[in-house]
DNA sequence: TCAATATTGTACTATTTGGTACAAAATAAG
DNA sequence: CTTATTTTGTACCAAATAGTACAATATTGA
């Protein structure tokens, strides 16, 4: 089964399609790729895409370069690409989920934007995958960057969705327009990524939320 | 004469204090200090920090590197650190002096926002040059990262002077009070600078931001 | 067992990088 | 002119970096 997004006229898969594990001639692989690039996400995310080296990357994947560039061809660029392919499909799928189905939608993205600033949030001063993306790949990576930026308007549908939703329920009261609220709250996203690195304080990042989520009250 | 902020007990100095450029014995320096701090902020806001290669900055800058590292011991960094005070100095002071003495230092702010979304704003797509530094550069640059911080405070504390002649001046509706729209305002710097590089539409742009200056009229 | 195939580890290379050392050059003061 | 001082340009260096080549290895299937 396949899900995905079109936005802009591009697809977007978010799951990936199932592979029946074709048993193939060969000798196998040692590492399961999935766990390796969980590995390569943790270190771009906490040194940034610039100064991950592939160094760092394959040591924290556990592999040699052998097998790193014959999986990934196009080395540090695609799995990069590949990264936040997987960041989408772990974070995005299950919140869209929960946006698509749960009772009270709205209270759930306060609830997801609330629960940031808290010490055990899984993101933590790390920021934004994309967002941070945005700001560190150099603008000859234009590809990477407009991969960022198309994951990150997800994010943004995502929002939309949860706000269309909360309107057909009478959750919201606010007259503007699920797009408008949406854009709204990928900008505080934004914000608040970069806002939290220079105010450590949680206590007025709180306030500086709540504040923010009265325009969904 | 001295400029300086008093934050969080640290002085921050913004204005250079004039050295009387004594003659003295030596060979002569063949560039000008400011221009060449000049050209090291317009790559490294052009390429970012870590993308920002001594090679790079030392070609823009039109010295060798016997001059620079006679000027720069520190290296990269100690370039960087005085980079952001020269960025400071250039565009903080002025904005600081217009929230002073202006009529309406709440419409100043408003169009210090709305002058973002032009075609001819000095900021560009570059962004924040101090929130960038916080998204780009690594932890183990910490003493980078909290100058950089400390730089954002005081363009948030230029935010809470405006919003506080403002309200003196009953310019202002918002019964919050100004370090809690400052807050909001500094905030909505650092979204917007993250969300136009996902968002090209300068119209988007406009209603976002509108919407956001809705707070403070 | 053997051929075909896919993966791995290592050795190697070329380039970039940040930085040092130091002699030559240009100035002021005596 | 000489000395002291400061800046400059270049040559050099060691480490990091990205990437290639290829033989060895481990598997499937005939």
């Amino acid at each position: 089964m396949k899900k995905y997004f079109v936005l802009n006229g591009t697809i977007l898969y978010l799951c990936r399609v199932e592979q029946n594990k074709q048993e193939m001639a060969g000798r196998p692989k040692t590492y399961d790729e999935d766990t390796a690039l969980d590995e390569a996400v943790r270190v771009f995310w906490e040194k940034g895409y610039t100064n991950a080296s592939a160094d760092d990357l394959l040591k924290a994947m556990g592999i040699g370069k052998g097998s790193f560039y014959l999986a990934f061809r196009g080395g540090k660029q695609e799995l990069f690409e590949k990264s936040m392919k997987r960041v989408v499909e772990q974070n995005f799928t299950e919140l869209r989920n929960a946006v698509a189905t749960c009772e009270d939608p709205v209270q759930l993205i306060r609830d997801f934007f609330l629960g940031l600033t808290g010490t055990q949030s899984p993101i933590g001063n790390k920021g934004c995958y994309f967002g941070n993306a945005l700001v560190q790949i150099s603008e000859s990576d234009a590809g990477l960057k407009l991969l960022a930026s198309q994951y990150l308007k997800v994010l943004e549908s995502i929002f939309e969705e949860a706000m269309q939703r909360g309107k057909e329920k009478g959750l919201l009261k606010s007259e503007l327009a699920p797009p408008v609220l949406a854009s709204y709250l990928i900008n505080l996203w934004n914000g608040i990524n970069v806002t939290r690195r220079m105010e450590q304080n949680s206590d007025r990042l709180t306030e500086l939320l709540k504040l923010n989520l009265a325009v969904i009250e």
